[in-house]
Formats: C-alpha cells, structure tokens, sequence
DNA sequence: CCTGTCTATCAAAAAATGTTGATACATCGA
DNA sequence: TCGATGTATCAACATTTTTTGATAGACAGG
C-alpha cells in the first residue's frame, strides 16, 4: 500500500502553508513559552492587530493553535497534536534511514 | 540566547512553503523511488509540463531537490540534507518531550 | 449608563503564487 | 540536415494570500 491519498497531500499542504509564513512562526515560537494574548503577541511581533488576527487564524484553522477567551482576552496556545503531525510528516518524508525507525504508529523520540 | 533568528524564520519559511502544495508534495513522493525524469513525474501526476516545471524550480531553489541532465532528459532526485533541516525544524517546534531530546547538533533517529 | 480596551471581521488594495499556452533551445535519431 | 522529443522559460491571466484601515461587538471599570 502507498503511504499517501490525496486527502493527506492535502492534510500536510495545509499543514506545511500554516508554517511558511514568518509572522505565523514567529507566533508559535512564541507560544512555545505557554499560552499568550493577542496584545502581547501584538506588542513582541511589532504586528498590527488585525494582520495578526489573521495569521492566528490560519494557524488555528490547520489546527495548529486554540483559543480560549477571559474577560476582554484571547488567549492562545499551542495544539500539540498538530505538531506532532508535523513531525510525523517530516519524519514521512525522509528518503531512508529515518524512516525505518518510525511507522504511523508512534514518534521516534517520544 | 533565543532559539531563533529572524533568517531562521525566513528559511523555515522558505521551506515549509515549498512543501505547502499538494503537487510538489506529490513529486518529492515520487522522488522518494529515487531520480525521476520529468516526463516521468508528468506522466504519473497528470500534470502540464510547464506546470511540473514550474514546481520542480521551487523545490529547487529551497534546496529540497537536485537535478541532472543526460542527453535531452532531466533528472530530478530529493536532496535528502533539506529534507532532514525540514526534520530538525519539525523537532525543533514541538512545545515538550521531544525538544529534549535533539539540539541543532544532532538528529534523535540518526 | 458611558467610555476605553481587546479582539474579530470586513472590504479594498496590494502582493504573491499558480496556471496556461506559446516559444525557444538543446539533443537525438534518421 | 531535418524532424521529433524533452525541458525551461516567458507573458498573460486567474487565483489566492496578505496587508491595511475601518468598523463593530463584548466586556470591564467608573
């Protein structure tokens, strides 16, 4: 059986445009120090807060975040799960020796 | 000192976006069997030649591929070291337990 | 209530990306 | 040499993505 559909082309396409922009990067690495608001992020990024409400939600919209509201805040963190997908994609991706260590089953550093 | 410049940014980018097509996706599948001619690679994704060529400079100029030339052909093979800075990106991102484990220095898998 | 703050959303403009068909170039075989 | 083949490149167009500024809603504090 090959390893690919067209659905998980398209899965990993979303995936992988989430993280091609810098500003989105910008913000996971950012919320890699835990959860954040949308002013911090605001005020760290140098980012106008509409541009950044946009990239949040790309990054939300590929599941790569959640959002969670208190009072007048949004703040955001990190779907780990979604990361991992990334990591299993990458790990998917290698042309020999990584992939032998790693199936879909489970991640090779966990 | 901070994991991340803003070049590491921009080549993370860079990267990720040549990987942010469902079409350029599939031909680094296919290049996972090894040197593919485009032809080949036309042939098996139903994609227009300028189409494929336009992909394969992309993957190119973010490293992800090589090519070589033998007569009238072109022969498109994965640069399997972009792949695995694709990998160390990937490890380099998750919030927790696999970040432990790796530095820039070496890969978990290895 | 009123006012200021935080955020999402919208529309318009700008920029980037992808597609298509045409053309050009090199190479091969006859 | 000629014609066919494989590929890259180009220009025009279509589509998508990103940015910007404006507006609106929710909430908190006075």
């Amino acid at each position: 059986m090959t390893a690919s559909s067209a659905l998980d082309l398209d899965r990993a396409a979303q995936l992988f445009h989430a993280l091609s922009d810098a500003t989105r990067l910008g913000i996971l690495e950012m919320l890699r120090r835990g959860e954040q608001c949308v002013c911090d992020l605001q005020d760290e990024l140098g980012a106008a807060q509409s541009r950044l409400s946009f990239h949040l939600r790309v990054l939300k919209e590929a599941g790569l975040v959640s959002d969670r509201k208190e009072g007048r805040w949004s703040y955001y963190s990190i779907e780990a799960d979604a990361l991992a997908e990334v990591h299993d994609l990458a790990v998917g991706m290698q042309p020999s020796k990584l992939r032998i260590l790693n199936s879909k089953a489970g991640r090779c550093c966990g």
